[in-house]
DNA sequence: ATTTTCGAGATTTTT
DNA sequence: TCTCGAAAAT
């Protein structure tokens, strides 16, 4: 643990109780304790009820680690509801709340995996080629234009007795979500928005409980997360921001790091004194940042002590890079450290593979992060959909995704005819196979006994507990049976660890009567990629984006190849911005290192077009002297690398050139002819008028009239 | 006629 | 490792 005092400048971020504070805090500046401590403080010292705080995290994971270090601080047994993310918030928010716009208590959230599943239906009835828009793409289309007027949004397709009309395939998508009462991510912000504007009740009652709001990692919160924290500040104005525009690595999926940066405050407060790392890589870091153009100028200085350099390592090939680095951790072992100090850190997931393979062979334990997360893995999500259906027999994703698991000889022909069945008759897949069970096509002993269970468990899971449901279904559906023939000794043990998580949260809400089927589907939802394996004492393999707010003795960022890591795809793709975010991502992966940082590369990663073997710009970045290198890298190597840059830079620059000029006319799929008004260099998009709303759209949902 | 199986191909980042 | 398409098996 850090030192027990907190600096001048931390006490003053703790003591700061009134309005609004802003505090940009470098990485390793510790604000996580001060966000503990200053919980600590309005509790201890203000002698404010837990329950009137809210503490905005990022992930469940650091809501999970805040909440313990707030209990270490805090006399007050009680641990606090209000730890949590954004998105957790607005489940309790919508637990209570939603009945007021005709929702169910039992609405679901749909996981981001069925919404894809969902998009393709509609795009199928709609006959959009998958090829050219894929269910990504279409969804991105559907939040945008649910952002675009939320409320309308909701008054049209969400509110009791509405019917919408207009046959279009987003339309199409947001009826079947209506069905089954699916609220997505984007969902739920909206809808809790929506319920504190629109009914004054609720709004005085909440923002009157939250009298102290503090939110971590601002800088990856979007416009609509704003306003969010906004409207639940609106009565008592205290709202406690932190967080660091050097490490804004989630602009990709719509955070607005500006805002923050703009954020006018009361009280503004920098920590930039850097309690984790050692100068040498702090100076790397700070080397590496200060190459971007768009960025608030702030150097971080530390405390601590040099012990070694920064290593720079070259090598010819994927394997030799992975070899090199297990075996590098072993002897960092042998000299005495834990398995769990050391963390090889990535671009992109399916980098782990080759570095997966060395260290299985050097015999070394490790977990990879959220490789395949717990709630993704096949077996667990089959299992969560029985629970799903049982609970709720028109969730038709669920029912489509167990109905052949194991097989009972029902495959993609017999769900087409079922859906056509449940189609004419406007029911869901399951009824319409229960009234229907004398049809030729469906009359089997395994769908009917599969129809039984369904039925005794929806039945019974109002007498029995969770834990007792869950177990009936997965032992009778056959699945444990499936598996143990199949001998997938991993599988089924993963089933039985999501038995004992059931158990544990039922004991966990047992008083509270709270231990339901529906409570538990709910609050797994969001808790996507808890981790099972944290107090395990193995090396730690993760992507840079996960390894967010995380530190370790030891550091390896591995692939630090051009056009891997930065990827090539995502400058193409936002050009300026998209080079700037994955430096800030490179700033992220150095300042997670506290003693020892290796930085390494390898001409392996060459492709059918042959040019991913050369050393990323950010190596190029750092000045000599500030690293030791190994294995001989060629100086051609350099040269390659820029050539690529400059091919790169010439591409997108004719890209920008190309655009569209003033009085051109577009047309977009979903508000039809449009005329370019401007075109907004730094955001890459256009500002186009339709009619009489000017729209600001990225130009990939744009096309030339006369290409039509 | 349907379901299953087997092999080839592809893969940024995620609440 | 997972997804998708074509041949084998029911």
């Amino acid at each position: 643990m850090t030192q027990p005092l907190l600096n001048t400048r931390q006490i003053e971020a703790v003591e700061s109780t009134e309005g609004r504070v802003r505090v940009v805090a470098g990485a390793g500046s510790g604000k996580t304790r001060v966000l503990a401590h200053r919980f600590a403080f309005l509790v201890n010292e203000l002698g404010l009820s837990p329950g009137n705080i809210l503490c905005l995290t990022f992930t469940n994971k650091a809501a999970h680690e805040m909440k313990q270090r707030i209990s270490k601080l805090v006399d007050r047994g009680s641990v606090n509801d209000f730890v949590c993310t954004i998105h957790s918030f607005c489940v309790k928010f919508l637990r209570k709340e939603i009945y007021r716009i005709g929702f169910p208590k039992n609405f679901s959230i749909i996981d981001p995996e069925d919404a894809k599943q969902l998009a393709r239906q509609a795009m199928e009835e709609f006959g959009i080629d998958r090829k050219k828009t894929t269910a990504e793409r279409f969804l991105k289309q559907v939040a945008g234009f649910k952002g675009w007027d939320p409320d309308g949004y909701i008054q049209k397709y969400f509110l009791p007795h509405s019917s919408p009309e207009s046959p279009d395939a987003i339309v199409r998508h947001i009826k079947l979500q209506l069905k089954y009462f699916c609220l997505d991510y984007d969902d739920l912000l909206y809808f809790t928005l929506y319920i504190l504007q629109h009914f004054p009740d609720a709004n005085k009652y909440w923002t009157e409980k939250l009298n102290y709001v503090m939110v971590d990692e601002v800088q990856d919160c979007s416009g609509d997360d704003w306003k969010l924290l906004h409207a639940i500040t609106s009565h008592h104005g205290n709202l406690f921001v932190v967080g660091d525009p050097d490490q804004a690595i989630y602009e990709w999926r719509g955070a607005n790091p500006k805002i923050f940066v703009d954020f006018h405050a009361h009280t503004d407060i920098i920590l930039d004194r850097n309690y984790r790392s050692t100068p040498d890589i702090l100076n790397v870091a700070n080397a590496i940042i200060s190459n971007n153009v768009k960025r608030v100028p702030k150097d971080l200085y530390t405390v601590k002590m040099n012990e070694n350099p920064v290593i720079y390592r070259h090598e010819k090939s994927e394997s030799d890079e992975a070899e090199h680095i297990a075996s590098t951790i072993k002897e960092s072992i042998e000299e005495g450290r834990r398995p769990s100090q050391h963390a090889i850190l990535y671009r992109a997931s399916h980098i782990s593979r080759r570095l997966e393979q060395a260290l299985v062979k050097k015999k070394l334990p490790y977990t990879v992060w959220g490789g395949v997360k717990f709630f993704e893995r096949k077996e667990i999500k089959d299992a969560l959909a029985y629970f799903r259906l049982a609970n709720n027999h028109n969730d038709d994703i669920s029912f489509k995704r167990i109905i052949n698991v194991p097989s009972r000889k029902f495959g993609a022909k017999s769900i087409e005819k079922l859906q056509l069945l449940a189609d004419s008759q406007g029911s869901s897949l399951f009824e319409t196979l229960k009234l229907n069970i004398d049809n030729s096509a469906f009359n089997r002993s395994s769908i009917r006994d599969f129809i039984t269970l369904i039925e005794q468990s929806t039945l019974l899971a109002a007498q029995l507990p969770v834990s007792d449901i869950a177990e009936t279904l997965l032992q009778r559906s056959g699945i444990t049976d499936m598996l143990r023939t199949d001998s997938e000794e991993e599988r089924l043990e993963n089933l039985s660890e999501l038995m004992s998580y059931i158990s544990e949260f039922e004991s966990r809400n047992l008083r509270d009567d709270n231990a339901t089927l529906e409570s538990y589907l709910q609050e797994v939802a969001l808790y996507t990629n808890l981790d099972l394996e944290n107090e395990k004492d193995k090396v730690r393999l993760m992507t840079i984006h996960q390894s967010k707010g995380l530190e370790f003795p030891v550091v390896f960022v591995a692939g630090l190849t051009e056009g891997i890591f930065p990827s090539h795809r995502t400058i193409r793709e936002r050009r300026l911005d998209g080079e700037e975010e994955e430096r800030r991502l490179m700033y992220v992966a150095v300042t997670r290192a506290e003693n020892m940082l290796y930085l390494s590369e390898s001409e392996g990663y060459m492709n059918e077009k042959g040019v991913m073997k050369y050393p990323s710009r950010f190596i190029s970045e750092i000045p000599k002297e500030m690293l030791k290198v190994e294995g001989n890298p060629d100086s051609s190597l350099f040269e390659g690398t820029r050539a690529l840059v400059a091919g790169l830079n010439a591409e997108t620059q004719t890209d920008a050139e190309a655009h569209w000029s003033t009085g051109t006319i577009v047309v977009h799929k979903l508000f039809g002819e449009g005329r370019i008004e401007e075109y907004d260099a730094k955001a890459n998009s256009y500002r186009v008028r339709f009619g009489n709303k000017v729209r600001q759209l990225i130009p990939r949902v744009l096309v030339l009239k006369e290409k039509i």
